[in-house]
DNA sequence: AGGTCTTTCCTTTTT
DNA sequence: GGAAAGACCT
């Protein structure tokens, strides 16, 4: 036997030795699901001799790619960027820095983020006159991408909001394509059609990538499948990994139904059911059957473990957050004195604001910890203006970065005078950048050296980001563009200018990587790192408890698992309260964070809690109750449980209040039937005559200084006289 | 235009 | 409770 498949049971051989043709592995929580996948690329390049570029390998998340690529590397002693382990995003990236311009995309694109896109449609909604308070921008933003995706989406949109989601996903297209940037969904979308438009690109891949493995299938939304169907070649040498109980990503559009669609679409997948449990105690394992069974929409699976009975689970509740927060940290410390590492331990929550708390205490307590997903430190406002300057300065036709830099700080452009700049640019049909260089055609004087100042400062970044090493352009940034002088004056500047050092750091670090390149490319690439890469993974701790979302400890493991803020709200949220699916898709994460456990899990919340500031008592956790008592036990100050009664009513009521709510405004946004000459009175802008109807626009001259303003027609501030 | 005060949103989860 | 956007004043 081959040394590669020892310690593998017979399931798992089969599924690293049949390399040929479709093969999908129903893989249960902690089956060897990741030793599986790497000893099968292993076992491809060294027993079959597939050149390692030939192989693609593809994860959901950064964190996952990682580790495969961590595993391998452990597995056959080399590791190299020619090796495609990937998330799809990264990989779609990859092809497209490769071959976009066949789209017509200029190959320096960038990547903006999911605030970005809610930046521009909240823009784009303004532009249209379209009152944000009615339609949130985050709303149509989310309708918006899914248009995108798939036009028939509009048809089940009700209409005053269709118009408004169809026209902004029209501008918001067109806005993107104009600044050469491409959203998440762009990377998936456009690589797809690159492949299928153009058939010598798509031989060339095809030619590329024999052999294909996807991670985690059951999270693939339509367009990922799409594209898996697309990329694999007529021998069809693609290797799937699933689990329906582990599909936790249905909000950004996964659908559990792509396993299914596989087994139909591929010709004739070999199946593989991997249910031996490697990880976690019998009692672990039962309570997480015993959670997962309470899902209708899923096929029953039968997970063992030869583990032994182990410590029973012990759930913990105390009178506040704080104190479960203490009781945590004192548990942790007990252990470690016990003998254990504190890698050995995972805090893990529902949401990333949970976090907080726990790095005051830790920190407090000087117990080393990792913080995972940290989102925030790309979120952060000098950090996304520094990115906003440095893709500026890649393309100063970028006129969303432009918007967000040309005032910060302040250099005597206001609001109205870039409203000109955009205008001119858009009656002329000039690019941002020959716009602001007329600037003298439009702008009074003083408007126009301020521009042209702006302008030349912009050139002599760019020289200097040709000419020197280039993290000196951080320096740079922060010296003329006057940033430092600003940060001065912010109650929060020193922190700010940490931060901005820390991505000088990076900037630093990561163009290391892209030496090969010139500068602008070096540069490319970093920010489509930090695109990509929204976590922040701070490394520098070697032993530390780890701190992450349910989300994000997918595929991880520990010793020691605390499953924190147990209570109806928190986890599961309230929003999932009412319905019925988004219930299921939160046990599933439940059951995700429990099969993380290998020896003991801890199940903790509290009384009261402060949420949004304010002091809330919660009951809690309806999964609390779906473990069966044999396997628990209790610690804590407050023994009594309290659950959710279905005639208790409350979480749902915020909910229903804001639907009827929205409802109602939807109701005054009524067809207006406007005529040329008619009277209106508007909200805000009080008397006027409508000068000209155009399909839904229509133009008004209102009185008092107003002047001539561009609206929807049926908006609801404009009501005829 | 720009500074300060007030209000609002937020906390779902990831690329 | 805290950040960021908006309203209001200079």
């Amino acid at each position: 036997m081959h040394k590669l498949l020892q310690g593998l049971n017979e399931k798992q051989k089969e599924a690293v030795l049949k390399t040929e043709g479709p093969v999908m592995a129903i893989a249960g929580a902690g089956s060897g699901k990741t030793s599986v996948l790497t000893k099968r690329i292993a076992y491809l390049i060294y027993e079959k001799n597939i050149p390692i570029q030939n192989i693609l390998a593809i994860t959901f998340t950064n964190k996952a790619a990682e580790e495969m690529k961590d595993r391998i590397y452990e597995a056959i002693g080399i590791y190299s960027r020619e090796m495609w382990i990937s998330t799809f995003h990264s990989m779609c990236a990859r092809i497209l820095r490769e071959h976009i311009d066949r789209l017509g995309y200029d190959r320096h694109f960038q990547i903006i983020d999911d605030d970005d896109t809610k930046q521009l449609v909240k823009n784009l909604l303004k532009k249209q006159n379209i009152d944000v308070k009615l339609f949130s921008p985050k709303t149509i933003r989310d309708m918006v991408l899914k248009a995108k995706q798939d036009n028939a989406y509009l048809d089940g949109i009700e209409m005053p909001l269709k118009d408004v989601v169809a026209t902004t996903k029209e501008k918001y297209v067109a806005y993107l394509e104009e600044s050469n940037l491409v959203d998440f969904d762009d990377l998936l979308l456009l690589t797809t059609r690159l492949l299928k438009e153009h058939d010598d690109i798509k031989a060339y891949y095809h030619d590329l990538f024999q052999y294909i493995l996807v991670d985690e299938f059951q999270d693939t939304n339509d367009i990922q499948y799409d594209l898996v169907k697309t990329l694999t070649n007529k021998d069809e040498n693609i290797f799937i990994v699933g689990d329906e109980d582990q599909s936790i990503y249905a909000f950004r559009g996964a659908n559990i139904k792509n396993i299914q669609r596989f087994k139909k679409e591929f010709s004739h997948p070999h199946i593989v059911l991997l249910e031996q449990n490697y990880r976690s105690t019998n009692t672990i394992l039962n309570a997480a059957n015993a959670i997962i069974k309470h899902n209708q929409s899923r096929i029953p699976k039968n997970l063992f473990s030869t583990k032994g009975e182990g410590e029973k689970i012990i759930h913990y509740k105390g009178p506040t957050a704080r104190d479960e927060v203490e009781y945590i940290a004192m548990t942790i410390l007990k252990h470690v004195q016990k003998g254990y590492d504190y890698n050995d331990f995972a805090v893990l929550y529902r949401a990333n604001s949970t976090s907080r708390q726990f790095e005051e205490v830790f920190m407090q307590k000087q117990m080393p910890y990792k913080l995972f997903g940290n989102t925030s430190f790309f979120k952060r406002k000098e950090i996304k203006d520094f990115t906003a300057y440095l893709r500026y300065l890649i393309n100063p036709d970028d006129a969303f970065s432009f918007l967000r830099i040309i005032s910060v700080p302040r250099r005597g452009i206001g609001a109205k005078t870039v409203e000109k700049i955009m205008d001119y640019a858009g009656e002329q049909s000039l690019a941002l950048s020959d716009a602001l260089n007329q600037a003298d055609n439009y702008l009074s004087t003083r408007q126009a050296n301020n521009i042209e100042e702006f302008v030349t400062m912009v050139n002599s970044l760019q020289q200097k980001l040709t000419d020197e090493p280039i993290d000196n352009i951080i320096d740079a940034l922060l010296n003329d563009t006057g940033y430092v002088e600003m940060l001065k004056k912010d109650d929060k500047g020193d922190v700010r200018y940490e931060n901005i050092l820390e991505l000088k750091t990076l900037l630093h670090e990561s163009s290391e990587t892209y030496k090969e390149f010139n500068k602008t490319e070096q540069l490319s690439f970093v920010l489509e790192d930090i695109a990509l890469k929204s976590e922040e993974t701070k490394e520098d701790v070697e032993d530390g408890v780890t701190l992450c979302t349910l989300h994000s400890a997918k595929g991880l493991e520990f010793r020691v698992v605390f499953i924190v803020a147990l209570e109806t709200g928190m986890f599961p949220l309230h929003q999932s309260m009412s319905d019925a699916r988004a219930l299921e898709e939160e046990r599933r994460l439940m059951y995700v964070g429990v099969t993380r456990a290998k020896e003991r899990l801890y199940l903790t919340n509290a009384s009261v809690r402060q949420t949004y500031g304010q002091t809330n008592q919660n009951m809690d956790s309806p999964f609390l109750r779906e473990i069966p008592e044999d396997y628990l036990d209790y610690e804590g100050y407050v023994q009594k449980r309290t659950y959710y009664q279905q005639s208790d009513r409350s979480h749902i009521k915020a909910k229903e209040q804001f639907i009827a709510k929205r409802k109602e405004t939807l109701k005054t946004y009524t067809e207006n039937t406007l005529n040329k000459g008619d009277k209106v009175i508007h909200d805000t802008f009080g008397d006027g005559v409508v000068v000209s109807v155009a399909g839904k626009q229509c133009v008004i001259a209102f009185s008092h200084g107003v002047g001539i303003k561009k609206l929807l027609k049926d908006h609801p501030a404009i009501k005829k006289k």
